[in-house]
Order: C-alpha cells, then sequence, then structure tokens
DNA sequence: CAAAGCTACCTTTTT
DNA sequence: GGTAGCTTTG
C-alpha cells in the first residue's frame, strides 16, 4: 500500500510550515468550519469540558489522568484529529506511542473514523517498539547493524545467551540463560548499556561475569545483524544521544508528541520520550501530550516506572494538568467502591471518580469455602444470570494468576458454559509457527544462524548435535554462516556420510526455495517449503491432541502471509505485529488475568481469589514491600473498575496452594472498601465452616452493613471455630469430598442447552475438542453431546466446543 | 532417538 | 499437586 506520507515526503525543505490537509473528513470540514469563524467543530462540542481542555491545550506539555472509563482513547484520537484540522500539524508530523499493537490499532481506526483518510497517513503512530524500529531502520549502520536486521524474540536470544555463557565455559544449569536474559531485559529497560550496569549488579551474574557477558551478547547481536527487544528503544537511544544531528532531525519532524499509558512507561522509554520532546530551536515548545492513570499502573515489575508520570510536572516545567474524572462506564456504587479502596494509597496525584449515572447495584462480597465451591457458585451465579438475559460476551472472570483459571475451565466445561481464555501463548510463540517462520528466515535471510539452528532437526532428519557441533567449527573458523559452512562441508570428509548425505539434501532444498524466492507467490512459496520439508507431514502424523490445532494455525500463518507484499516485508514485520485475536463465533464468557483485563469492561465482573497471600500477592510484598502493596491495589482497583452494572467479589476460606489445602485470610483489601457501598452476600450454598481469621472486625471501615443473616452467621461460626488450622482443614476434607454436599448437581441438569435443538453430530461421529482432544459421539441430546474421548474418557459437552475430526 | 523418570519450579507479560 | 524441562534408559 502506497503510503500517502512517506518519509521522503516529509523530508521536503518546506514541510515546517504545514498546510491544510487536503483530505476529506470531519476534520477537513470542521477546519473549514473554523476558518469561516463558524466556531466550534462538531467533535470537540461533543466533549465534556475536561476532554475539551485536554484537546484544545496544544501549546507546550501537557498532562492527562484520564481515570477509568473517562474517555482517554476518545481525547487521544480526537486530540490528532485537531491538531491536523487546526492546521499545527500534519498527519506525519505527530509522533503517537502506545504499548500494545491492539491499543494502535484501535487508535488507528477510531482517528480514520474521525478524520478520514488522514489518518492513514500516519507513519509514526505505533507501538514504542515498532517506531524504534522505524528510526532504528533507517539509520542501523550508526549503530553497528545493516537496515535489514532481524529482530530476535525471547526464545531466539535465550538460545544466543546459552551460546554465549558457554562459550565462556560457564556451568549453564547453575546460571542459566534465561536468568541472564531476564537480567539483560531489565538493564536495557532502565536504559543500560553494558558499560554503564552499575558495578555491584555487573557482579552479581556468574561471579563477576554479568557485565561481560552482556558485552559478549551485543556483540554476537552485531555479528548476526539481529536486534532483541531491548534493542529496539535502547539502541535508538543510543543513535539519538550519540548523533545529535539525527536527534534535531526528529525534534523537528515531531511537532506534536503523544503518549498513551503513559504510567506504563519505563526508564528507557522515558529517556527516548524526554530526548525527542526537548526543545529545538525550530519547535521551541515542547508538545508533548501524556495520557495515563497513577491509578492503573500495574507493570511495575516489568520495568514500568510509576515515578515518570509523578514527576511529569518536574520534567516539564509549565505543564498543563488536565483530570478526567468523569466515569462514563460504571455506576455509582462501584464507582464508589474503587474510589475507596484506592485511597489507601499513598503517592497518587489523586483523582476521584464520578458518575451522573445511576447508583445501581452495590457490588458484593461473598465468602465461600473452598475454590471449588468458588467455580461452582459463579457457574450457578452466570447461569442466572445469563436466564435474566445477560449477555455472555458481557461477563468476565478476574484473576490474580493464572492457576485460579483451570478450575474455572473445568466447571465451566461440565456446565456447558462457553468460555474464553484470554492471553494465552501468543500465536507467534507457538512453536509450530516459530519453527515455519524459521524456515522463511533460512530462505530469505541465508546469514541468519539461529533460524537455521532451530529447524536443522525439525522434522526429524538425522542429524544432532555432534554434527551441528562441526558445522559451528567450521563457521566460527571461517566466520561464515552456518548454512553456508553446511555447503562447503559437504564437499569435504569432515562430515560421515550419512549426516553428510542428509545435509546434502537439505542443502539442496533451501537452494531450490530460495530459487523460488521471486518467481512465486511468497504464500505459495511458503505452503510448498512446509510440504517439502516435510513439516506439516510432521504434524499431520503426530496423533497428540494438539496437532490438528498446530496445523490449523500453519495455515492461519500462510493466508495471513497474503496481507504483506512480498516474504521479507513480511517477515521484517512479523516479530513486531503479529497476534491472532481468535474471533470465533458464538457468545462466550472471558476468563482472564486482571493485568490482561486493563483497558477492557463488562457488564458483570466476577473477581475471585481475594485472600492474603493470593491478592495482594505475597511475593509481590515480599520483594517489593509497600510499593508491591500499592500496585497490587492498583490492580484491584483496575478489577473493580472493568464493571459496568455489577462487581462480584469473593473469597474462599481454604484454598490449595501448591498442592496443600490452607486456610486463608480474607483479603485486607476487602476492608478497603466503603460499607455503604458494598453488600456482603450470603453464599447461596449456605455452607460455612466459618470465615477464618477474618479481618472485617475492622467495624469502623466496614461498619454497618454487615448485618446480613449471612455475615452474622459467620460471626458466630467463626467464634466457635476459632483459627483452628486442623478443624478448617478436616472439615474442608469431608465437605469436598462429600458428593451430597454438591446438591444433587447432576451435569445432566445444569446444561443450559435445551434438548429441542437439533444437533449437528450424530452418535458415532468422531470429534475433536480443544481441551479433550479426539474422541467419539457416544450420545446427543439437544446440542449436548457425550462424548467417549481417547484420552480423557467419557465427558458430557456443548456440541459448540467440539468440531467435526 | 524416543519414552520414561526425576527434579525443580510455581504472579503478573508486551514487544 | 501439576508440569515443564531435563536426564537417564531401553
Amino acid at each position: 500500500m502506497a503510503d500517502p506520507f512517506s518519509l521522503e515526503d516529509a523530508d521536503e525543505p518546506d514541510f515546517a510550515r504545514a498546510p491544510a490537509p487536503r483530505e476529506g473528513g470531519i476534520a477537513a470540514r470542521a477546519q473549514a468550519a473554523m476558518r469561516a469563524g463558524m466556531g466550534v467543530p462538531r467533535y470537540v462540542e461533543a466533549l465534556n469540558p475536561e476532554q475539551r481542555a485536554a484537546v484544545e491545550a496544544l501549546d507546550g506539555p501537557v498532562l492527562v489522568l484520564a481515570g477509568a472509563g473517562t474517555g482517554k482513547t476518545r481525547v487521544l484520537t480526537t486530540r490528532i484529529a485537531h491538531i491536523i484540522a487546526t492546521g499545527r500539524a500534519r498527519a506525519h508530523e505527530i509522533l503517537a506511542v502506545t504499548f500494545t499493537n491492539k491499543a494502535s490499532r484501535e487508535m488507528k481506526e477510531r482517528i480514520a473514523a474521525l478524520a478520514g483518510p488522514v489518518a492513514e497517513g500516519m507513519p509514526w503512530l505505533g507501538t514504542f517498539h515498532a517506531i524504534g524500529t522505524k528510526i532504528l531502520r533507517r539509520h542501523a549502520e550508526l549503530v553497528g547493524l545493516k537496515s535489514g536486521f532481524t529482530i530476535l524474540d525471547t526464545d531466539d536470544q535465550v538460545r544466543l545467551l546459552r551460546q554465549v555463557i558457554q562459550s565462556e565455559n560457564i556451568d549453564d544449569k547453575r546460571w542459566t540463560p534465561r536468568a541472564l536474559a531476564i537480567q539483560i531485559d531489565n538493564w536495557k529497560n532502565r536504559g543500560l548499556e553494558p558499560s554503564r550496569v552499575p558495578a555491584g549488579e555487573a557482579e552479581a551474574f556468574a561471579n563477576g561475569k554479568g557485565r561481560h557477558l552482556y558485552t559478549l551478547y551485543q556483540e554476537r547481536l552485531k555479528i548476526l545483524n539481529a536486534a532483541d527487544f531491548g534493542d529496539l528503544l535502547l539502541e535508538g537511544l543510543r543513535l539519538l544521544r550519540e548523533h545529535p544531528d539525527i536527534l534535531a532531525e526528529y525534534q523537528r519532524r515531531f511537532r506534536y508528541i503523544l503518549v498513551d499509558e503513559y504510567q506504563d512507561t519505563n526508564t528507557v522509554q522515558y529517556l527516548w520520550l524526554r530526548l525527542l520532546a526537548q526543545p529545538s530551536a525550530e519547535r521551541p515548545q515542547r508538545n508533548i501530550c501524556c495520557v495515563g492513570d497513577d491509578d492503573q499502573s500495574i507493570y511495575g515489575w516489568r520495568g514500568a516506572d510509576v515515578d515518570n508520570i509523578l514527576r511529569f510536572e518536574k520534567d516539564f516545567p509549565g505543564a498543563t494538568v488536565i483530570r478526567l474524572e468523569r466515569n462514563y462506564r460504571s455506576t455509582g456504587h462501584i464507582l464508589a467502591a474503587a474510589a475507596h479502596l484506592i485511597a489507601h494509597n499513598e503517592g497518587r496525584l489523586g483523582k476521584t471518580l464520578f458518575t451522573d449515572g445511576e447508583e445501581g447495584e452495590k457490588p458484593t462480597v461473598s465468602g465461600v469455602w473452598d475454590s471449588e465451591e468458588e467455580a461452582r457458585t459463579i457457574g450457578e451465579d452466570i447461569e442466572q444470570l445469563q436466564r435474566k438475559g445477560q449477555s455472555l460476551d458481557e461477563v468476565a472472570i478476574l484473576v490474580r494468576a493464572s492457576f485460579q483459571m483451570r478450575e474455572f475451565e473445568e466447571r465451566f466445561i461440565t456446565l456447558g458454559l462457553p468460555y474464553k481464555v484470554i492471553g494465552g501463548p501468543r500465536f507467534y510463540e507457538r512453536a509450530e509457527i516459530r519453527d515455519a517462520l524459521a524456515y522463511l528466515r533460512c530462505v530469505a535471510q541465508p546469514a541468519d544462524d539461529l533460524a537455521f539452528e532451530r529447524i536443522f532437526n525439525v522434522p526429524k532428519r538425522g542429524l544432532g548435535d555432534a554434527t551441528l557441533q562441526i558445522l559451528h567449527d567450521h563457521a566460527r573458523r571461517q566466520k561464515i554462516p552456518l548454512m553456508q559452512a553446511a555447503r562447503e562441508l559437504i564437499e569435504t570428509e569432515e562430515l560421515k556420510p550419512r549426516p553428510r548425505q542428509i545435509i546434502r539434501a537439505l542443502m539442496d532444498d533451501f537452494a531450490r526455495w530460495s530459487s523460488q524466492i521471486d518467481a512465486k507467490p511468497h504464500n505459495e512459496l511458503a505452503e510448498q517449503i512446509l510440504e517439502e520439508s516435510g513439516y506439516t507431514d510432521m504434524w499431520q502424523k503426530d496423533r497428540s491432541a494438539d496437532a490438528a490445532g498446530r496445523l490449523e494455525n500453519l495455515k492461519e500463518l500462510v493466508r495471513s502471509m497474503e496481507e504483506f507484499p512480498d516474504l521479507g516485508g513480511f517477515l521484517e514485520h512479523i516479530s513486531l505485529v503479529m497476534d491472532a485475536d481468535n474471533r470465533e463465533a458464538g457468545e462466550r464468557l472471558s476468563i482472564m488475568t486482571l493485568h490482561a483485563a486493563k483497558g477492557l469492561e463488562f457488564e458483570t465482573v466476577y473477581l475471585p481469589g481475594w485472600e492474603e497471600g493470593l491478592f495482594p500477592h505475597q511475593r509481590s510484598l515480599d520483594e517489593q514491600g509497600r510499593a508491591g502493596l500499592e500496585e497490587e491495589r492498583r490492580l484491584a482497583y483496575v478489577g473493580i473498575t472493568r464493571a459496568r452494572l455489577r462487581a462480584k467479589i469473593y473469597f474462599a476460606t481454604n484454598r490449595r496452594i501448591r498442592g496443600m489445602w490452607q486456610t486463608t485470610i480474607p483479603s485486607r483489601f476487602l476492608d478497603e472498601l466503603p460499607a455503604a457501598h458494598v453488600d456482603v452476600v450470603e453464599a447461596p450454598q449456605g455452607n460455612y465452616g466459618g470465615y477464618g481469621v477474618s479481618r472485617f472486625n475492622s467495624l469502623d471501615t466496614f461498619g454497618s452493613s454487615y448485618n446480613t443473616p449471612g455475615w452474622q452467621r459467620a460471626q458466630k461460626n467463626r467464634q466457635k471455630n476459632g483459627n483452628d488450622n486442623s478443624g478448617f482443614s478436616e472439615r474442608g476434607q469431608a465437605s469436598w469430598s462429600n458428593p451430597s454436599r454438591r446438591g444433587g448437581q447432576t451435569i445432566e441438569g445444569e446444561l443450559v442447552a435445551k434438548s429441542s435443538v437439533v444437533s449437528g453430530f450424530t452418535k458415532g461421529v468422531r470429534v475433536f475438542h480443544q481441551k479433550f482432544g479426539p474422541g467419539t459421539v457416544s450420545a446427543v441430546d439437544g446440542n449436548k453431546l457425550t462424548v467417549d474421548f481417547d484420552k480423557a474418557g467419557r465427558k458430557m459437552v456443548l456440541e459448540s466446543f467440539v468440531q467435526a475430526a
């Protein structure tokens, strides 16, 4: 696709004088209207006063503190449209950065809707990494790379580090590549090149070898013409620091800078932004606008520095600070609960959300006996809501840790409640996708040693470590890529006849594929490669449950290649922007972590597992102390504010932790909810073994709403049972394993589907289930199937969960 | 070279 | 308690 605002265009000498955008669309019309003295454009009129201020404050630094659900994205996109409409800058003179591809995609779409085709010409709207890559590619030589450098993902990174560690004769069991990768990432996040790593830290790894290994790794990357994710920003930063002329060029180019989710920026990102936002002769104003919410900073553990947002006014003196506090998402009680909770944090910039909308239902807090009952109670609750017309797409279960998901999944499978898990392994991280990509990389970039190593013996072709070692030695000696080494070695006697034969065949394959790069559409070539290499075959022969899914993924990969002009273009983008939103049909409720839920909203939100140790998570407290607790609290705040109409919080008295049943204490966050805005409800099943050591008796915060019958009964039970651990676990065991307590809930009785529905499956048909694998239908009832799974045995499942095998 | 056996993990995760 | 990743074994 031709880019109407190519970089070359931007380099025109007169670009500083911005002419009116030529495109149609609302923005252009609005601008015409403004010029004609017709007042405020409609898209601005539609905003509330604070939003409008944020859009119209165009000169100088601006910090927009946008609370949850206050129209943050709307402000960002409208602001961009406004900058263009008022002729302050053209689309290619605006730098707009986000964290995720999803966010940048959404922003692009919304700008397009607002301002018409102008948005397509926003070449500098993207993730930090995408923009970093773009800049880096243009000046790659200056940091020791070539413009076509490959971007390594975590997997490649680890394998490279293993080589580096081994080359130094360090025990890679004691000092694992993974640990070093984390350490190096951490340094890169903090903007530290090898020479700048604090001595103490540098010494910590492998008895003082840390800095050395980091240096070696960077050297190896340059030799491979590769960059890891951290480099995309750190090398970009180095580039700007060491080449003032280039920095000046970008400062001149970016007349306006906008940053989304500023509270999530880490140190490199911050330094990078600060450099670009510095005033210059041609742009005396620091037109940087950061949008964020300090209360939603939940990524401290991966390097995000809340201080960046807290420090904004110091960093950018004279900054305009605008607070968006009018919430359009949640009802009054939900907001009040969230606000009261987050008020317990110190070190906030301070915001209080409010709404003109209804008070709505109070968030509820329910105690349950154990995690099993928690899943059952929530499942039943969802079914009840569903009967009242609640769409499952509007229901989410937000957990603190992913291990909590399993119990819900199991429950929903037996209930036949369709669900989806958000945030599993990403598409491009799957082994089959990475293998396929490795083949393509070998063809497109014959010097890509890491890719070659990956597929060297995949599928199994009888090559082993010994052969690889010979290739490596030769390659190292001759300073040539592995594939070339292989080609040279098959002409010699160094290899044993058998491997020599196999490698020769493989090299012939690669030669054939390479010769067709320009002759064939790249997706067809990819298909051919996967066929001829025996890779597809390998999975077809694989009888394990997920083989079918993997083949499906490979098909999807080939399909997705169509969107790119050629193989090179495809590979260039793949590492940065590849995610498969599993857009399956049908209503499903969502299960995800609280982290994954940021930015989303649902009518009904379930928040299970509010217990000390799990939430707030013990590790967070141990490792980060007070800061950790505050981040956990922000996580709780994020969770509650995802809810539009209903927030339902649960805590279990007993939870299995590392296999051991343990009695737990309700989360301190429960104490921090305002009594007047929360209902404590009796668990539907009405079985109480006691709440354990409840912290609810701090009546000053919680007070009078705790006088429901259930609560009082719980109080009584608590006194009776005290804090006797053994007593609890005994009861736990008894009730857990006693079938009568399950209230005669046969699977049959709980399935939602009506028998009148005619199934597309019949008895005896072979089917495939994502979780249970292949099986044979043994009975059909409406859209309920009884299936004998090859591995998992007989289960009753909803027909929508299986496909014909 | 693949299956079985053993050990060390066990919060959150984007690019 | 479950599992991933590695080592041992056939």
